[in-house]
RNA sequence: CGGGGCGUAGCGCAGACCGGUAGCGCACCGCGUUUGGGACGCGGGGGUCGGCGGUUCAAGUCCGCCCGCCCCGACCA
């Protein structure tokens, strides 16, 4: 590709609201252009990185049995009214009705047509087991876009979906699944670790993502470094110190004045805040059939700890969840400061599981100024609902060893998910077994965003010139620049040659032919970030040949104008090299 | 959805407080010089100042409403 004729152009300066490094550099070397909020148009460059991250998606799955194929964007409404997902899914959903009036659904992800096809399809266990897989546009209507690539609303996924006839398929698919993410994240050279996470509206039994560990990362992770345990913190478990036990004390009302924290509760009665309960109210949107009732919630956790929002919110198996209002709270009779859980009424009650072990806490009154010591569960009130609650912080101890967790921050760059029968049950999406049984096809489904791969990627690999583009993913694999200066024709033929010459090895080139400075020419080059930049000029030529230098490396050397083939060949087999030897097998944690 | 910020040429910004013919740098077009780390000269093109309404002789500037974009939080796969 001659740079005189590529679509776009480098920008000097980044747009002032792109803040993260990925979304500066690939916005300046004129990848991305932003159309509105989260909503990109993929320029030429980027789009060569991405059909090459495709590709190797592609290679991984069909390695694994997948049989590529593409399905729709657009969807009727009756299919995820089907499996529910029309109520139980909000704001998300992009939908609209057709000229017929009739609901359409843009995809936010393809269960649903998964399940449908499989209905016509799929009649026998001589039919399984399957994987399918496409690369097709979602529409996810994120109320928060953010990040460059790294947070959209429209993106491209690649997906997955396994079909079985027993689980022990499912788990051999899932396997499969598990390590092949990890081939497709190392080959496009980021790191990345696997950790069970919350199946969220995709329902199911067992899942994990695979999380590019970042700063700019949004979602927060326990890690052990002792035996490995890993999880995201909207579901990581914890190992919950318990209260010495002690006999059950009379409930005494004490008066507290202006002790609306559980910090200066603590300090005002002199006991640890593991002995004190603390309430978090919130109004939960239930799915009742096809409607959606709000119910007041009202949790208690004891006060060394933090309510986990996302194990309340699937504890009561609940769409939505915000915070109650001060006027929601009077309205049950609770008083914020001094809420406690006895005696109240027309709420859904929902305890940590640790509170039944712990003895005579300290709660609220229920009235201002004061709070009640010695509060016991089951004596003094009962609960609709006892699990865990807890978020797990940084230094909790793991729950498979009980060494300190640490907390880090990630992107999540793929998920795996057992899904089961959840889709193919509600859609009556059967096959007949050896044993003339009738039963559900059992599913997993597994997903990668190319865009926040990419962006992944360029947040991983890039320094404050601009981009490094690992071998594997990048647009070109040479950049080859020609500094042609006064009265130098020579050095133009024989960039021209060169050009020809590596294009006919077969070697992917972007040749900057343009008229303009040296400066121009190698500040362009290392900002686009190609792994290996050729320099034609009178200098290299009176040097006998031309130079090369890495991208990812500060040296250079004088190529001999005849070797040039042959040292490129190795070059790029030596980035191959590389990046192959970080394709590890890892060990299933499951 | 709550809090904050910003919308003036493709990008980065000034002008607004104090109303009076819309500017600068980069980018772009033409001619010439220049060519190993974002060159220089001369000449040029490009903006309904986010939108609508109001105040005023006069609005980029003052007032109101709306829209868009960004950041923090909530939320999310």
């Amino acid at each position: 590709m001659r740079m005189s004729q590529l679509f776009g152009q480098t920008l000097r300066e980044a747009p002032a609201d792109a803040e993260i490094p990925s979304h500066r550099l690939l916005v300046r070397a004129g990848f991305i252009r932003q159309l509105a909020a989260g909503i990109f148009t993929v320029m030429p460059l980027a789009h060569r990185s991405i059909t090459k991250i495709e590709n190797i998606m592609r290679d991984e799955l069909n390695a694994i049995g997948g049989q590529e194929m593409t399905m729709p964007v657009v969807h009727p409404a009756e299919i995820w009214q089907e499996t529910e997902r029309w109520y139980q899914i909000g704001s998300e959903m992009g939908r609209f009705k057709d000229k017929n009036n009739r609901d359409m659904v843009l995809a936010m992800t393809h269960e649903e047509v998964v399940a449908d096809i499989t209905r016509t399809e799929v009649q026998s266990y001589r039919q399984l087991p399957r994987l399918i897989y496409h690369i097709q546009t979602k529409w996810r209507d994120d109320p928060r876009p953010r990040a460059g690539l790294i947070r959209v609303r429209e993106f491209t996924m690649k997906d997955s979906y396994s079909l079985d006839m027993d689980w022990e398929g499912l788990d051999k698919q899932y396997r499969n699944h598990y390590q092949a993410y990890f081939n497709i994240f190392h080959r496009c050279d980021i790191p990345v670790t696997a950790v069970r996470s919350d199946v969220g509206m995709m329902g199911g039994k067992l899942a994990h993502e695979y999380m590019y560990l970042t700063a700019v990362g949004e979602d927060t992770l326990l890690l052990c470094d002792n035996c490995g345990y890993g999880a995201n913190r909207q579901i990581a478990r914890f190992r919950k110190n318990e209260n010495p036990p002690e006999d059950l004390k009379p409930i005494k009302k004490v008066a507290t004045p202006d002790t609306k924290t559980i910090e200066s509760l603590a300090k005002l009665l002199n006991v640890p805040e593991s002995r004190t309960a603390k309430a978090v109210f919130m109004i939960a949107d239930i799915p009742e059939g096809t409607d959606t009732i709000e119910r007041f919630v009202f949790a208690v956790i004891r006060g060394d700890m933090d309510v986990n929002e996302t194990k309340l919110t699937n504890a009561i198996k609940a769409k939505a969840m915000r915070p109650a209002t001060e006027e929601e709270i009077a309205s049950v009779g609770a008083v914020p400061g001094y809420a406690s859980p006895v005696g109240l009424k027309d709420v859904v009650v929902v305890i940590d599981d640790a509170i039944p072990q712990s003895p005579n806490l300290v709660a609220g009154a229920n009235e201002t100024g004061y709070h009640l010591m010695n509060v016991n569960y089951e004596r003094d009130y009962t609960a609709d609902i006892i699990t865990d609650i807890a978020s797990a912080q940084e230094g909790d101890a793991c729950p498979d060893c009980g060494s300190d967790l640490r907390t880090i921050r990630g992107v999540e760059v793929g998920n795996i998910f057992k899904l089961g029968t959840r889709y193919t049950e509600a859609m009556g999406s059967y096959f007949l077994d050896r044993d003339g049984q009738e039963k559900p096809i059992i599913m997993g489904s597994y997903g990668i965003g190319s865009g926040r791969l990419i962006a992944c990627v360029a947040e991983e690999h890039h320094d404050d010139l601009g981009l490094i583009w690992p071998i594997t993913v990048a647009p070109y694999e040479i950049h080859l620049v020609a500094l042609s200066g006064r009265g130098t024709s020579e050095t133009l033929e024989e960039a021209e040659k060169l050009y020809a010459e590596l294009q006919t090895a077969g070697y992917e080139i972007l040749f900057d032919d343009r008229d303009e400075s040296p400066g121009v020419k190698f500040n362009d080059a290392d900002l686009l970030g190609m792994p290996i930049r050729l320099t034609v000029s009178d200098r290299a030529r009176s040097q006998g040949g031309v130079e090369y230098k890495r991208r990812d490396k500060q040296e250079k050397d004088i190529i001999p104008s005849g070797d040039v083939v042959k040292r490129i060949t190795e070059e790029i087999n030596q980035m191959h090299a590389e990046i192959q030897a970080k394709v590890v097998s890892i060990p299933y944690d499951g």
